[in-house]
DNA sequence: CCTCTCTAGTTGCATAGTACAACTTGGCGG
DNA sequence: CCGCCAAGTTGTACTATGCAACTAGAGAGG
């Protein structure tokens, strides 16, 4: 095996390990919203609102999967729903101000345990991880199932 | 936001948009091979055995996680457990011969999938990109538990 | 030798996230 | 009007997970 292949098992393996811990430690940060609350939150904030079906298609999700996480989101009075007025099948899902207050507080304190964890880093070194895995994720997102699978 | 924050914020958003992919296609790829089955057949394999204690504190999971998941390994036959003679409290893990070679596909395979993603990364920016996700992990698995959680 | 305490692991119970399939509702083209 | 497709919901089942209660064995102190 050549260095480069070396370099890629090494990132699978870390990317691995990473996701692996990801989610045995979910929720005890923020017990009041997980990380699938949070990253659909976070995908309706970007998005400026959307439908259920976009946020399955962007996850990977089955659409029930979403429509029970939605469900579950509307009751803790986060988002809201409006009936499309042109399609009355389609609902647009919007932050409420409570969610936006919400994901804001808890972006942040993630925002604090990461640069706690990386707090001595150099700025270049930050700049270019940050930018190696934008690229990585870019890749995976426009690759096909089974390129995202192997991720997990 | 200095430039550092705009990094460390965009490391947080790229680490858990991965985290959440990984776990939503976890498994498409291998049915017969989960992500945790994955990685504690991993772990095995680097450690050339080691007990089920060794495995909960190292993935952050719970004692009856680990086994359960052990039991589940040991009924499939990749993995078996000796009674260490010195302390029959502590049971010894170690893959069997089709344990390891079912890690070494599902590995192979993931491998492929990860080099098909990288297959246009420069080879000095794999092994920088390997570098900073090994440091991180690194930093990650000696970090209190809040802060692992930012992982998640 | 007996007891107390600690450790390793198992099991009972509850919960979250997920998929798949069946169904409901509504838009659209013949 | 009819048949078909698309968006969501609901029923069901399964996996991973944690916590708490338990069992079994090791070690220390009397």
């Amino acid at each position: 095996m050549n260095a480069a292949d070396a370099s890629v098992e090494t990132i699978q393996r870390e990317m691995t390990a990473f996701a692996r811990r990801a989610r045995a430690s979910a929720g005890r940060m923020h017990p009041e919203l997980s990380l699938v609350s949070y990253t659909l939150l976070g995908h309706l904030e970007e998005s400026g609102g959307c439908r259920a079906t976009d946020l399955a298609a962007h996850y990977a999700l089955d659409k029930s999967t979403v429509s029970r996480q939605v469900t579950a989101l509307e009751r803790a009075g986060l988002i809201e729903r409006q009936v499309d007025p042109e399609d009355h099948r389609v609902q647009v899902l919007r932050l409420t101000e409570a969610g936006t207050r919400i994901l804001a507080q808890v972006t942040e304190s993630r925002r604090i345990a990461f640069r706690e964890r990386l707090a001595d880093w150099p700025a270049a070194d930050l700049e270019r991880f940050a930018a190696y895995l934008v690229r990585y994720n870019t890749a995976a997102a426009g690759a096909p199932p089974a390129a995202q699978a192997s991720g997990s």
